[in-house]
DNA sequence: CGAGACGTTGACCTCCTTCAAGAGAAGTGG
DNA sequence: CCACTTCTCTTGAAGGAGGTCAACGTCTCG
């Protein structure tokens, strides 16, 4: 579970009591390969997720095979810690690369929460973060046009591979096709494809396979309108507070 | 504290104890006028809320004046959950209407959560539902058409009506400017008065002032393509009276 | 080497935006 | 009670951002 280990220790000063607790954390592995689902729409999951390899992907199918992208998942991702009142899942999981996910059973979890133990106050960071993703792709997609959507969400996912320590300096690994880039922003993949361009030729980013690399950050957030305060992840140490 | 009991009980088989707990939860009201902000982007709430009357949004607003909603919040609606890793709000809440809230501490909320008490359970049904809101905000404004998100929008605020208990059968007051409905949809508010208007002369809505009746709600899921499983509403131990 | 996924490019079209201007409704102050 | 401002709603005309359709190139992998 280096994923999530490397990941808590953004959200909390993490101890060897905490490390100790959640090495204990009962629960199991499983793997994915790219294009599996990890979750179907209508099931009723019992364990949260704890993403330890690869990217996924939380989606919605229309009847009419319109699709939309709610987000992505990176190693060190929690999700589903709301299966304390497990209902049905209204939406898909699918793996983009081949994935390995840690199952944690709800009982561990909950225990870890009424414990009121920092590594339970973690956990609730990372339910933070994932909603705030969930709204600013709201604010992305509502007000935003398709050049702006394009530089923010490649902005947030290098900014989220750094946190995931996927990132090397301006270049990391977006094993995402234009077609499944156009699910998550409301576009066409067609028109995908020219932004895209069109940034490259602006000397904003480059593609090299599924590399990518930031050629002109600051050029941009200029574009994008980027502030990542909605990621939560400044300086975080000092204000937990539970308990 | 009638509109969360009236809502809590939609989740839960709230008895006698667990009324008692709620009824001690400490905490207080407060009243805003519409048009209020309960909640700047950037202040640091340290309570979480529970509406008891009247309607508010939550929101973004861009440098440029661009304006996003990501959520309506209606009477016994419970937000800000998260107050246990406060951090930096990074969105505002405004009242569209006056507005009375009940803000309940931080401590208060934790010894709920703690005790594994079903009023604890309901709480934590409130934060999934939320969730599921914005995600489907996140669908209906990325993969539908205005037509479609001006449908569902409507079909969603009356279902949340008639849960908070403040729809008669099809009608509604829906206190919500077609500024602002333009501003939770991502359209353009001229747009959104065409769509309303074509919508009218469908046969399929009449709005009166504020008050908005549906009359033909078959036609309008149809239109809108309208699933309510998102909304968490149906496996409820009580029976849903839909008037 | 062939199949299938992914990326690229052009032509045309449409849904929605923007701009503009006017009409109601509603509050405000004299 | 009437002039006033200020919202909100309404409607038309023109333009543009992005969609759709179609064809072709390229990479990968069995």
């Amino acid at each position: 579970m280096d994923a999530l280990f490397r990941r808590l220790r953004y959200y909390a000063d993490i101890g060897d009591r905490e490390l100790a607790a959640l090495k204990a954390l009962k629960g199991g592995f499983e793997d994915f390969a790219s294009g599996e689902d990890l979750i179907n729409r209508g099931e009723r999951p019992s364990e949260a997720f704890i993403v330890e390899k690869g990217w996924a992907a939380r989606n919605v199918t229309l009847r009419d095979g319109r699709s939309q992208i709610l987000n992505f998942m990176l190693p060190g991702d929690v999700f589903d810690l709301q299966v304390f009142v497990a209902d049905k899942a209204d939406h898909t999981i699918t793996a983009i690369t081949s994935v390995r996910v840690f199952q944690v059973e709800r009982r561990a979890l909950l225990s870890l929460f009424d414990g009121g133990t920092r590594a339970g106050a973690a956990f609730w960071w990372c339910a933070l973060q994932e909603e705030a993703i969930l709204r600013e792709q709201i604010v992305r997609n509502g007000r935003r046009s398709a050049r702006e959507r394009v530089a923010h969400l490649i902005l947030e996912l290098h900014r989220r591979a750094i946190i995931a320590g996927e990132a090397e300096g301006e270049s990391f690994v977006m094993p995402i096709s234009q077609a499944l880039l156009a699910d998550a922003l409301g576009l066409s993949f067609v028109h995908v494809n020219r932004v895209l361009r069109e940034l490259h030729h602006a000397g904003c980013i480059e593609r090299n396979r599924t590399i990518l690399t930031l050629k002109d950050r600051a050029r941009l957030r200029e574009i994008a309108d980027f502030d990542d305060d909605y990621l939560h992840i400044k300086d975080n140490r000092r204000r937990l507070v539970y308990a």
